[in-house]
DNA sequence: CGGCGGCTTGGGATCGATTGCAGACATCGT
DNA sequence: ACGATGTCTGCAATCGATCCCAAGCCGCCG
């Protein structure tokens, strides 16, 4: 391979001259530069990353540490993250927690010399952990929020709101909601805006009927709980557990949605891959990768967290109803 | 950050000892060893990757190149991957060329400079690409298949034997096979393990029902002419396009399995979301992954293409046959 | 005609580690 | 007691780029 030293002598100059060819065009006089290009282009010359990352203090380079790379949501997050990223000329090293918390620490750092900046969509870690990461280098938060860190979310209070909104005009009076874990931030982000939706709307009643495992298993004790509280129509906290309660609903002869509507989250794939299909919300997952790895960039030109971009951040995504088959007026 | 200097500093040695404490402990004496990594204990102190990486030529770090994230197939294999490279102290890369064959030389070219070894899964591009591509750097290849070239695959050919075997066991003599695209090296491989284990159960008829895409829609026609054709039995070339399949089906009022058997390959997650469950084959797609980064780390460590890990490559992954509800004893 | 400023260019230090080589010192045998 | 051998350590080169500084050269102005 090519380096700095042998594009010079082919060219006839020295190697200052030659870097300077390449990154400040300007400070080198026309002939001599296409002279350099000519001799880099003949060698297939590219500067060493390695070597230039070294002086520059800069990997020109980002991380993503995701908790399940199998889980779609995050799966779409890294598309998103790996697309902009590239567009802008940055690889990206991912690493996939596995669930662990714990683990999150020592992937930070492993991470914090390689890389410029790292996207970390944590949703469980405590914000001990974070504030700790985000001392050793510029951090991202996807699908979480803390005051005083950049981050991208969804706009989860009004993407519920649509749901119980859509509900309501069908006339449903008695909605279930079935939450998942306590921990999760974006849980509870949800569970308030149904609270509000509710109270706003305020002829709807609106029934906790438990907090349930986030899995198509989590489904099938959500689903008893809701036939047992008769209620018309039940909201769960994704698609997963909401499939779940269809596949229970069935089982039990229940019909949707003729006797119960069913309404999931984040409009996974397989949402339209069953019967009936399922009427849920979906999240631009793809987008906040997108838009994490803007402010991240741009924290990392300025050289600060910019102001109005941590403002446009605050400003969540929106998240938008696609009504499928699970649901319909309620039973007379 | 601290560096070895500062470490020699507070430990009262040169940089060199601190290095060689860190890297080579059987050539210091105990006692300044041990002085060297309390101070680096005391400092936080870890060796810079990227001046280590620029000095020793190697930068300790691996690349992955996927056509699609979001396709649950590969998001497994991209978490064997980094699993894997994880436990071996190897951050990872990761590429996702958008299903584009004609971006994966450039993706490649990118890595080139920037890791030592890369892990492919590029299931169309074509074979003249992937020779330019190991010219620059070692390559391990997942899924696919090149003479020359180490590789990780699954053992179809037993797989859709086992399929079939299935089948047969139950009575079924007409099976139709829905195909993939044509250019799918997989598919062809799985295509022929099925006539060739046909022939060698000699009283069943295989019906090729034609090519259709491999997505939910794809099932659609397959469904179709499964039925025109009056088979008991469809095998289709991966879940989701089963899944098409047994949605159609439905509509068109065919019990399954009482009328008809359906079959997919892959056992995606959403393989047992639906009702009924998809009888289906498992690929150990995670295994792929781990299988294939250590084929590339031994390739990294012993400078060369291992003559035994190569022949234990060509010794397939096993695949396994999950018996759900989708397939029963044809009708009488 | 001398000097000053601007434009180009090259020399060499620098980033932070690793490592060949040689020097310092101790140990051991004779 | 002296040389040989071996152990431990430091100096300095090295990887490949970037960039400060200074030098060379040109033209222009007084």
């Amino acid at each position: 391979m090519a380096n700095a030293h042998d594009v010079a002598q082919l060219a006839g100059v020295s190697v200052s001259t030659v870097s300077r060819a390449l990154t400040a065009p300007a400070q080198v006089s026309s002939a001599t530069r296409e002279r350099v290009l000519a001799a880099a282009e003949r060698l297939g010359y590219t500067p060493n990353p390695t070597a230039r990352g070294l002086r520059l203090g800069r990997s020109h380079t980002l991380g993503l540490l995701v908790p399940d790379l199998e889980n779609p949501y995050f799966a779409s997050v890294t598309k998103g993250v790996q697309a902009r990223a590239r567009a802008a000329g940055y690889p990206v090293f991912v690493a996939d927690s596995e669930e662990d918390p714990t683990a999150e620490p020592g992937l930070v750092a492993q991470f914090a010399r390689r890389v410029d900046g790292i996207v970390l969509a944590s949703p469980r870690s405590d914000d001990d952990t974070l504030r700790k990461a985000v001392a050793q280098l510029p951090v991202v938060l996807v699908s979480r929020d803390m005051v005083d860190l950049p981050s991208v979310a969804v706009d989860d209070a009004d993407g519920i709101a649509q749901v119980l909104g859509h509900l309501h005009a069908l006339g449903h009076r008695k909605v279930g909601v079935a939450a998942g874990p306590a921990t999760s931030w974006s849980g509870a982000r949800r569970l308030d805006g149904l609270r509000v939706a509710a109270e706003r709307l305020g002829d709807v009643t609106v029934v906790e009927l438990g907090s349930f495992r986030p899995y198509f298993s989590g489904g099938f004790a959500a689903a008893d709980h809701a036939v047992a509280q008769g209620v018309t129509a039940v909201v769960a906290f994704n698609d997963l557990m909401a499939l779940g309660i269809l596949d229970r609903l069935r089982g039990r002869g229940v019909k949707v949605p003729q006797d119960v509507s069913v309404v999931g989250y984040d409009d996974v794939d397989v949402a339209t891959l069953v019967s009936p299909a399922l009427t849920t919300v979906r999240v631009p997952r793809t987008g906040l990768g997108r838009r994490a790895v803007d402010l991240l960039l741009s924290w990392l030109d300025t050289g600060h967290v910019d102001d109005r971009a941590l403002a446009s951040a605050r400003h969540r995504l929106p998240a938008e109803l696609v009504i499928r088959d699970s649901t319909g007026v309620p039973p007379a």
